[in-house]
RNA sequence: GGCGACAUAGCCAAGUGGUAAGGCAGAGGUCUGCAAAACCUUUAUUCCCCGGUUCAAAUCCGGGUGUCGCCUCCA
């Protein structure tokens, strides 16, 4: 597989460090709302990487953090007149609600930052020991001159940034490009520890680079997150982690495009702000991951509720392809394959070749799923007229397993468990129909469809379908 | 000011030297009691513009234009 690396800005063939173990690290959300559609985009990209490198056998170890300790979430408490605990516990407990919604497994783990201060202090010591670091007023800050590398990620250069730099009154930083490891307490009411430089919290740098050595190691395979988390945030960890190692900190750095909405980025400011909670009452969470999935990742994507249509009626094709195969499944004609359908199993075979060509090259989904819907294509064709049950179950395996490695056509239930009652009113309209009483037959269709019950007349019988 | 991305049909989107994938929407048809789904046909002589290189360019080079992002918390 080849990714494209920031570092080098260019793609390349994808070894890991230790071939018995992938190592991912992602930024994860900082938990003081509800996460939006942005923050969506690299949970789900990711998590469909993660899914890539396992069904090419990789053992993968994923780590995404939540950052429960942060200004938004101390301020987040005092409006709602709670801790700043109870704010970041409940976030995380819906994060996981949402994640599930658009398919994005759980990491191996999701360390917390309040769960880490002792591993954090350890290694701004070893930063201020080695004198990379140094205290001003119980604050700790990175001194960002002393990693003469400092910049080899987004490509700037030391000096451009400092004459960009913004100085602010008062400040007490060495240098304007210095940034906290450590902030000491400034109000009581502030969540802070001990530490060798008086009470206080970390800096927002310093948690990632410290949960990463600490369920990682010292050098990762992948570090990923968005392309705005470039410059400082991942800058800033390369600083701390490589000055702390003395080692590489990842091999591979990855990041995903912005999303837009009217061309314009999201902001709570511009109004133009969509939590993937808002978004689920009108689309399901497998339509938002099917619209994220359907553009390259590093490419930008615009949001818009067009678009989301567009996403749905493309997803409804392939799940409803998949409906049709389960159903032909039990209801297509017994016996051995046709050679038709040896021949059409021979292509699905090809298809699946080109979808993983694709996904190594750079995991372009957009590609991915065209290699998809040319195997459908060839399966709709091929059952137009019916199909024997075993080549709709050898085409269902052959089509799920590609759309379960993008995390699509996951969330429908079974439709193997119909009740009675719908079964008896699915007979009573079969009975109507053959008595030419459209009326009653049409009735009976609607009353099941008010629950969420499709009913599709086939040459092979009645297709019923849960919504 | 420094760094960077993008521009392909009505919409979305892939394609980095060999003659424009795929999806959505639209039109016509087949099937059907009607639906739904599906299938068939149809929709870019052309890839923002101008030059250049080449037998060959959406793809490479030069120059424009436009849009967006980072440099400040941010996915």
């Amino acid at each position: 597989m080849k990714v494209y690396n920031t570092l080098t800005r260019k793609k390349e063939e994808f070894v890991p460090i230790d071939k018995n173990e992938v190592k991912i690290y992602v930024c994860g959300p900082t938990v003081y709302n509800f996460f939006h559609i942005g923050n969506a985009r690299p949970f789900v990209v990711f998590d469909t990487l993660r899914r890539y490198l396992e069904y090419r056998g990789y053992n993968v170890k994923f780590v995404q953090n939540f950052t429960d300790v942060d200004d938004k979430i101390i301020n987040r408490a005092k409006e709602e007149g709670i801790t700043a605990p109870e704010v970041s516990e409940k976030y995380i407990k819906e994060y996981f609600k949402d994640a599930a919604a658009l398919n994005v497994k759980p990491a191996t783990v999701h360390p917390r930052v309040s769960e880490h201060i002792p591993e954090i202090i350890d290694f701004v010591k070893t930063l201020v020991d080695k004198g990379f670091a140094y205290e001003v007023n119980g604050d700790v800050y990175f001194s960002t001159r002393k990693f003469p590398e400092y910049g080899k990620l987004s490509k700037q250069n030391i000096d451009d940034l400092e004459a960009g730099a913004r100085i602010e009154v008062g400040d007490i930083k060495e240098d304007p490009l210095d940034f906290a490891l450590w902030k000491a307490r400034k109000t009581e009411d502030e969540i802070a520890w001990q530490s060798p430089w008086g009470t206080g919290r970390p800096g927002w740098h310093i948690e990632c680079s410290a949960m990463s050595k600490k369920h990682l190691g010292d050098t990762i395979d992948i570090h990923a997150g968005g392309q705005d988390l470039q410059f400082p945030h991942h800058e800033n960890e390369i600083a701390q982690s490589e000055c702390c190692n003395g080692v590489p900190f990842a091999k591979y750095w990855m990041h995903n495009g912005y999303i837009t909405i009217d061309n314009e980025k999201m902001s709570k400011s511009k109004g133009n702000f969509f939590t993937v909670r808002d978004i689920l009452k009108d689309y399901s969470g497998e339509v938002m991951r099917f619209f994220l999935l359907s553009g390259h990742y590093r490419n930008p994507i615009n949001f818009s509720d067009a678009l989301m249509e567009q996403a749905k009626n493309g997803l409804a094709r392939m799940q409803n392809a998949k409906d049709n195969l389960e159903y032909l499944k039990t209801a297509g004609a017994l016996g051995d394959m046709t050679a038709s359908e040896i021949e059409t199993l021979e292509k699905l075979g090809e298809y699946k070749a080109e979808y993983i060509e694709k996904m190594d090259d750079d995991l372009n989904t957009a590609d991915a799923i065209t290699a998809i819907f040319e195997m459908i294509s060839a399966i709709n064709t091929e059952t137009r007229g019916g199909a024997t049950r075993s080549f709709a179950a050898e085409a269902l395996t052959a089509l799920t397993e590609l759309t379960d490695v993008l995390g699509l056509l996951q969330s429908k239930e079974e439709t193997d468990a119909i009740s009675d009652e719908v079964r008896a009113l699915v007979d009573e309209r079969q009975k109507a129909r053959a008595e030419k009483n459209f009326a009653r037959a049409d009735e009976i269709r609607d009353i099941l469809k008010e629950k969420g019950i499709i009913l599709k007349d086939t040459p092979q019988g009645v297709q019923i379908i849960k919504e």
